[in-house]
DNA sequence: TGAACATTTGAGCAACTGTTCAATTGTTCA
DNA sequence: TGAACAATTGAACAGTTGCTCAAATGTTCA
């Protein structure tokens, strides 16, 4: 006769190294910061100083804020001139954020 | 004659308040451990017990993370006898999870 | 080239986070 | 009621994080 199944058995987790990627990418969201940079390259492409001004932030902060999301590939950048122009890399980061945006709304 | 903008006069940001709520609720995904028990909980109602077994980890552990998900509505729980089964709130996790998920992959 | 502007970088530190451990609370059943 | 099982709680600690400050790097233009 068939034993009888734990509880979990029928569980199927993802490849363990799958969760470090997922939390780090998550953590990037995690930070007022970063979301408001976010939420701005929304709309615009923008250099460091307008997002500083902006958000009323250092540049400092900022320049490193954005390191850690060009790292994630969240942003792309481009020179111009003295400017770096950043912008989202893909639009992965608007729907993240839209989905959040219903949950905290219900 | 209308005066020059400046660059970032057309953004349009959130309510202030709105962007710690959001942080707040991105920060939950950004652990490991919280992930791994999302991820099992969107598959199966399950109790504390089934996921210190299932994940490996200390039943007190799993219990701290619980209750972090509950204060954020992200999980919901029922007790049955001893134990208590929690399940997914609402399936804005899956979703959240899976995009993150098509992210990593690109 | 040199001055001015824009961005990046690294070290240091205060604040926050996730775990462990021990104690407590809740539930069942003999 | 009391023993056994399940879950929760709070304090404490190590590790991480995001900011500031100062210095360095890039770029333009006179």
């Amino acid at each position: 006769m068939p034993q009888p199944d734990n509880n979990t058995s029928s569980i199927k987790m993802l490849n363990e190294d799958v969760y470090p990627k997922l939390a780090s990418l998550f953590k990037l969201f995690g930070d007022t910061t970063r979301l408001r940079i976010l939420h701005a390259l929304e709309q615009k492409e923008l250099c460091v100083g307008d997002l500083a001004a902006l958000l009323d932030i250092t540049e400092s902060a900022v320049s490193h804020q954005l390191k850690a999301l060009k790292l994630s590939n969240l942003v792309k950048y481009r020179r111009d001139g003295q400017s770096v122009f950043y912008s989202l890399a893909d639009d992965h980061v608007k729907i993240l954020i839209d989905i959040a945006l219903e949950h905290i709304m219900e």
